[in-house]
DNA sequence: TCCCCTCTTGACAACGTTGTCAACGAGGCG
DNA sequence: CGCCTCGTTGACAACGTTGTCAAGAGGGGA
């Protein structure tokens, strides 16, 4: 096992002083002579002492301790660790580091890292996507005031949220579809239950309804890539009715989709726009056009949300919807034979 | 801001009982009456008392506190994700939080971080390659004893590690195309100074070596997907000389070599294997063979190896290599033509 | 009946730190 | 020369918790 670290008590002691001393002098408060901080700053240094965080936030009770919970459904999911690193940036400018969980979709565990993470006194807590509803040891913080963002997800309650603009790039990516001269447009989605996917397929909707004649063909509940593989597969078993183009509005259904297409050799026939980023979409030929969300300025925001209702800010719970960008690479223009 | 949270003696109060009464049911103490217990859980309850962890273990001084700090370098990067996921999942069975931090490539604040993270008197730190060096800080606690464990990085101090089988890997990848009749091969390389690099580099030559007239061709500090491409768009700029295999020994590297075959419309002549995780490999056509870093199993075995540490283990340091797998999916059985 | 033992509860110190206030010496001013 | 102020330092309480020990009530055996 480890020396105990040495304490305020250890440098008095061997600068021949008293500790709260020492304790001027770490906090850099004034009214200490100049030799006297040398000589403590000295023992300092000899023994090797960093200050303990927990006593000294324990004795300063209802300041900030300069740590954030955050809770991921899977922070190994690229787009919440990439949401994770931005947040994390912002919040390190108030030197403030980040306690971080993931919960799987098990709202136990949910609970139980926000158990956690208060049991240590966090500032306030970060959710990225996780389950369907905050369990009740969220609620019972959201009653008491905790300082709470959600990312990504609508809580149905009153806190601070920072949302993609599914809808709006859903329409945005049927209506390229339709721009290119296609009818018949197939949308892939993954649960409908998930809000997200929820908002993307109404944003698809708004599109197709504007123009006379266009053909949804839907297919649902596409969780995983093969299920996606073979609802393509599927829905092209018959060419005269079957769509000339693809919206894929998830990352795994637009892995399969592109690999379902490729696979019955139509990647150059039927256009595909998928929404969320795909990592080497621009590989694959034709590159496949995606609808990326903007995982940077998501985390960015929702830290400063955040950081502000840590430093007291009582406005009421705010929603800020972040709008994202259509990025042709080729799929997404190809026109219908 | 926030109420203050209620403390043992808010419960002890409602309760009518002494705190300490109150510690020994928050804590399952024994020798405590049911009805006493009972009505004590039934102020808990009301007031929605949490132990505070921080004056908890600061009472218990030596103890454990349930709090590991793990530094990357970037951890939106898909494989230190993927690292930290299983080491967390790994953690999560002690009951141990993450304290997690993104050091970039700065060892400034990569000292910042480990600063930060034992004043916040975590039990231990893992390192998830960060920098070439561990810092000044790092180096302390190393002295000190303090449990440190280091992920796919030779720390180059005495300390516990966990390394993917670089060496083993390239030499597999490099003897795969030699076997499949290739006698020309191309080596794509990053920073020659990263120690993982440098080993897949030896492996390759292991290979390399054994078969008579077996010619390499090596391209190296191709740091981006950029780079990587106009290194092949140069390389088979001469078809006459240019290798009929490559060998990409890094992420970017692999992707950028992929992008390049596919601009010069070599894909299904040109053999090409991969080190690392490629996210859909297996949609480009054809498929890219690649070997994959086991990141479940690095971030599984460092957790391991660190609460051994941290439950007082004092065995000298350990080196633990993780073997990797040829996965063949099309690019690397290609033969010359 | 008395003593001792057990069970339950509480009083108090301690963890390492910061906030408050007092003590001390030096120096300025009347 | 005496008083007051300022600059420096220290003593002590307090933060919320757990460890230690003692006190009191109740029960069983002699």
């Amino acid at each position: 096992m480890s020396p105990p670290r040495p304490t305020l008590k250890d440098v008095a002691e061997r600068a021949g002083v008293s500790f709260k001393t020492v304790s001027r002098v770490v906090n850099g408060e004034p009214g200490v002579s100049e030799d006297m901080a040398a000589r403590v700053g000295a023992a300092i240094e000899a023994l090797g002492y960093r200050r303990n965080h927990s006593a000294s936030s324990l004795r300063r009770a209802g300041a900030r301790i300069g740590t954030i919970g955050v809770i991921h459904a899977d922070i190994a999911n690229p787009f919440a660790a990439a949401v994770h690193a931005s947040f994390e940036r912002q919040a390190r400018i108030d030197d403030t580091l980040i306690l971080a969980g993931s919960a799987g979709e098990d709202p136990e565990e949910q609970d139980r890292l926000v158990e956690a993470f208060i049991a240590r006194q966090v500032d306030g807590l970060a959710v990225i996507p996780s389950g369907d509803d905050p369990g009740p040891a969220l609620r019972r913080e959201l009653q008491r005031g905790t300082p709470i963002v959600f990312i990504d997800r609508d809580p149905g309650v009153p806190a601070d949220v920072v949302l993609s603009d599914h809808r709006g790039g859903a329409r945005e990516a049927t209506a390229h579809l339709l721009d290119h001269g296609h009818r018949r447009i197939g949308f892939l989605g993954s649960r409908e239950r998930t809000p997200s996917v929820r908002q993307r397929r109404l944003g698809f909707d708004d599109a197709m309804k504007r123009i006379d004649g266009a053909i949804s063909t839907v297919r649902i509940d596409l969780t995983s890539i093969d299920a996606a593989e073979r609802a393509v597969e599927d829905l092209f078993a018959d060419r005269g009715a079957a769509p000339t183009a693809l919206f894929a509005a998830q990352n795994l259904a637009a892995t399969g989709a592109v690999r379902g297409l490729h696979q019955l050799g139509l990647q150059h026939e039927i256009a595909i726009v998928a929404f969320d980023h795909i990592e080497i979409a621009d590989i694959v030929d034709p590159g496949i056009t995606t609808i990326p969300q903007r995982a940077d300025e998501l985390g960015r925001r929702a830290a400063t949300l955040l950081a502000e209702r840590i430093d007291g800010s009582t406005v009421p719970a705010r929603r800020e919807v972040v709008d994202v960008e259509l990025l042709p690479r080729g799929s997404g223009e190809l026109r219908p034979r």
